[in-house]
DNA sequence: ACTTATCCTACTACATTAGTAGGATACAAA
DNA sequence: TTTGTATCCTACTAATGTAGTAGGATAAGT
């Protein structure tokens, strides 16, 4: 149960994105800077983070990396998604993946409502939520 | 932001001991066999599952695996952490091992409040509910 | 022309996961 | 008392995922 590097960085990235929204975008160097990520990291999650659709850039050199939405319009989920299929805490939880057993299987339907709850929690919390002052409350 | 086959097929074995309250105990054997798990890796789950106190036995041989409190008293919270330190989706949110910058770190705080959700959600559901009919709603 | 940001593919050390293997020990029944 | 078998205990391993690094190609601003 273990978020990995690449989601963290990522959301980091994309609020680092979202903070340079006034004066039209940031380049790779600024966000391995000041959110202390390895560049050649960096790349590959902006890589990904691009082609999810949630940000972009107008050139392939210096115009800087911004948002494709406002940053209430994009969810921690959608930043997870950028690197992750789906939310599945366990296999079962998928519907794709459903094995013969699960109807009678009560550990399916228990994983399956908390990986819809967390799915949730993270739907609901927008990248403004995080971009802005730290002391408002998420919720 | 999987669980692992131990957290998952530890929580099955102690529903199937739960399910023997009454006749008491249930063998390694008959574990292994209802909830379809290879009997040589459900001896380490079993191992870690007496741990961690959850439950026992009394004679190294044919006596059967008890639980040692009520499935009411026993949460899914304390059956995964029979396998787990404790519930930390990202390293930084495990109080012992703040990094210095966590105090200007937005993602840390909502990183935190997700961690303590999920971790209640699995407090709150005991291993009672889902010992009982599946049918019956959980919250 | 030169510099540098970005893009793209490949590679890798390390840790974790999901088990297996094999023997030692304990105990009950014959 | 021997034998069968449940449990205990330590070690090993194949496959996969994680968290990067390396190096060159391309594109564009100056």
């Amino acid at each position: 149960m273990k978020l990995n590097t690449k989601v963290r960085y990522g959301l980091r990235a994309m609020i680092e994105i979202a903070k340079h929204r006034e004066n039209g975008g940031v380049l790779q160097k600024e966000i391995a800077n000041t959110q202390e990520i390895p560049i050649k990291y960096l790349e590959h999650i902006i890589n990904q983070l691009k082609t999810s659709g949630l940000m972009t850039n107008f050139s392939s050199k210096g115009s800087g990396y911004i948002l494709t939405k406002k940053p209430n319009e994009i969810s921690i989920y959608d930043i997870y998604r950028a690197f992750e299929p789906e939310l599945a805490i366990v296999d079962c939880t998928c519907e794709h993946n459903m094995c013969k057993k699960s109807n009678e299987c009560p550990t399916r339907d228990y994983w399956f409502q908390l990986n819809t709850k967390i799915k949730n929690e993270m739907m609901q919390v927008k990248l403004a939520d995080l971009v802005t002052t730290k002391k408002e409350p998420y919720n």
